[in-house]
DNA sequence: AGGTTGTGCAACTGATTGGTTGTGGATATG
DNA sequence: CATATCCACAACCAATCAGTTGCACAACCT
């Protein structure tokens, strides 16, 4: 996954509102008004969510007649999770807890 | 931690200069300046990505005599992977693979 | 005291975001 | 055929974002 892409799938999860979206998905496909239904906002701004969780990949679409279920696409939810265990590890390698370490900057600062 | 506060680490990693920002945080603390030597934009510009992720509780800022440097903060890295490993487990449960289910959701299509 | 270094604040700008309303198209249903 | 349902596209709007420049201030160096 590119650089960009990944800020695409973090950027799709910085809101409220494409969470749920994801939340519900994760129980079960749904359609856009089904989607929408819980939301104090219009079918077209739910539409609109739902096309950016689509650019980033999170969900995919399929035609049923007219309507138009979204499914839950795992792969780039996992990449994301796997980008942050990186570094978090990486982190880790090197510090056991963050207040030991803030306690030797401290040590220090006053030693000034 | 709310859905606000998970909104705004989400948010955070949207970013791939903050992204660059907390690897480079991950291997050691650095100073603004430190940090900002990569990136071909001005200190002011890398001061405010720092202080998005000082927002979203990512970075801490100590002060040693004039300079300020980062320290990474995993807190809240951790809860946001948690947040998908969650929703993530919850879709393992209903599916095996995407495939499976797409090809499911287009017998049902056939069937109309 | 005077200059350099490290940093933050304020004001401005252009682009993006998240919502709205209005409309129209495709697909059922009566 | 007429009507209702499901949905997307377009235009618009206010707010936020990501960058800039200019400045100020505190601390350190000579």
């Amino acid at each position: 996954m590119t650089t960009d892409e990944l800020s695409l799938v973090f950027a799709a999860l910085a809101d409220p509102t494409r969470r749920a979206i994801l939340e519900r998905l994760a129980r079960g496909d749904a359609t856009v008004n089904q989607l929408a239904e819980p939301f104090a906002m219009s079918q077209q701004a739910v539409s609109k969510h739902i096309k950016v969780l689509e650019k980033a990949r999170l969900v995919q679409r399929t035609q049923v007649a007219q309507s138009r279920p979204c499914v839950l696409d795992t792969v780039r939810l996992d990449a994301a999770a796997g980008w942050i265990a990186e570094h978090r590890r990486v982190w880790a390698e090197r510090y056991d807890r963050l207040d030991e370490h803030l306690a030797r900057l401290r040590v220090g600062e006053e030693s000034r």
